[in-house]
DNA sequence: AGCTCTTCCTGAAAGC
DNA sequence: TGCTTTCAGGAAGAGC
């Protein structure tokens, strides 16, 4: 699942290598993950890429004119979420595509950029520059520019739980579930705890090992659980490295408690149970943060 | 405000 | 063996 770490090392290797080259052509495949595809087939060929950003989970492709105006008049984004399964590869035109691969970008040098994509979870758009800081801005802090300050007056203020509040990316941008549950365990903090009720040192040594973690993981190039490839194809290591994370039933590699799973917040958590204690949980944690044995089947009352 | 549930989609793996 | 069910999960929207 391309996150924060995923993303930012896609971008770092399409950033070696797209800058410079024009856009000539625009196939589609299947395009229900593509917000406009007969816009993006009219606006984008002929554009030269002049840069590539990552913002939180975001890849944007900055476009301009191939020559005159280089003003922001010219100049377009495409902006292209990975969502669960996407892929941002560059090859040659003449080398084979895999399946489910739904967008083709020739570029003037005889390669493709293509976006492959299973279960098409993610999401393809594109945008004037001149409305990127508006979008921009409906994105939560990039967890690896956020201040401790305001760190800690956005989480104090928010009777959310921690595991909620770290996957919202109008909060913090860039973080899903591997990381989220990564950073936790490494901050000795329960997942469901409430974010106001924590007091200041526990959320500055979460802002702390969210940092660590998002940071170590892009040294490893991100984690490959079943999907993820870089722009050149390759896996990423830090599933090697992951504490909490699927590891539920096996001993915490710090304590050898066994690690455990529970909904939080609707979403699939990994937790110690021993080095992330969960002090005082709300009475509604009962009923919402409920521990469910993980069964991988049966007993699914369906509705 | 925050939570649950649903939807989208495919393939792997468990279940029978 | 082979068919069926379940599950994973990012984000958005409905409803409570």
């Amino acid at each position: 699942m391309p996150e924060l770490p995923e993303v930012e090392t896609v971008v770092r290797g399409l950033r070696s290598s797209l800058p410079g080259r024009r856009i000539d052509e625009v196939r589609f495949g299947k395009t229900d993950f593509v917000d406009d595809p007969v816009l993006i087939s009219e606006r984008i060929p002929g554009l030269k890429i002049s840069g590539v950003e990552r913002l939180g989970k975001f890849i944007c492709i900055e476009l301009g004119a191939e020559s005159v105006s280089e003003n922001s008049e010219a100049g377009h984004c495409l902006i292209i979420h990975l969502g669960m399964t996407g892929q941002l590869t560059v090859a040659h035109s003449s080398e084979p595509f895999k399946l489910h691969t739904h967008v083709f970008f020739g570029l003037d040098d005889g390669r493709e950029l293509r976006y492959t994509d299973i279960r098409r979870f993610g999401r393809m758009l594109t945008i004037p520059a001149s409305q990127f800081a508006e979008f921009k801005s409906r994105l939560g802090k990039e967890p690896l520019e956020i201040g401790a300050e305001e760190f800690c007056a956005d989480f104090s203020s928010r009777r959310a739980r921690l595991k909620a509040l770290l996957l919202d990316q109008s909060v913090l941008c860039g973080v899903g579930n591997i990381y989220a549950d990564e950073s936790l365990f490494r901050a000795g903090l329960h997942p469901a705890r409430i974010a106001e009720k924590l007091k200041k040192d526990q959320l500055l040594a979460l802002r702390a090992a969210l940092r660590d973690v998002l940071e170590e993981a892009i040294v490893s190039r991100g984690s490959s659980i079943s999907d993820y490839r870089d722009s050149e194809g390759k896996r990423g290591n830090f599933q090697l490295k992951h504490r909490v994370y699927r590891r539920d039933g096996k001993p915490c590699v710090v304590c050898k408690s066994i690690i455990r799973w529970m909904i939080v917040a609707g979403r699939s958590t990994h937790f110690c149970p021993t080095c992330q204690p969960a002090g005082r949980i709300r009475k509604a944690s009962k009923k919402t943060a409920k521990l469910k044995p993980r069964v991988k089947s049966k007993n699914k009352k369906s509705k």
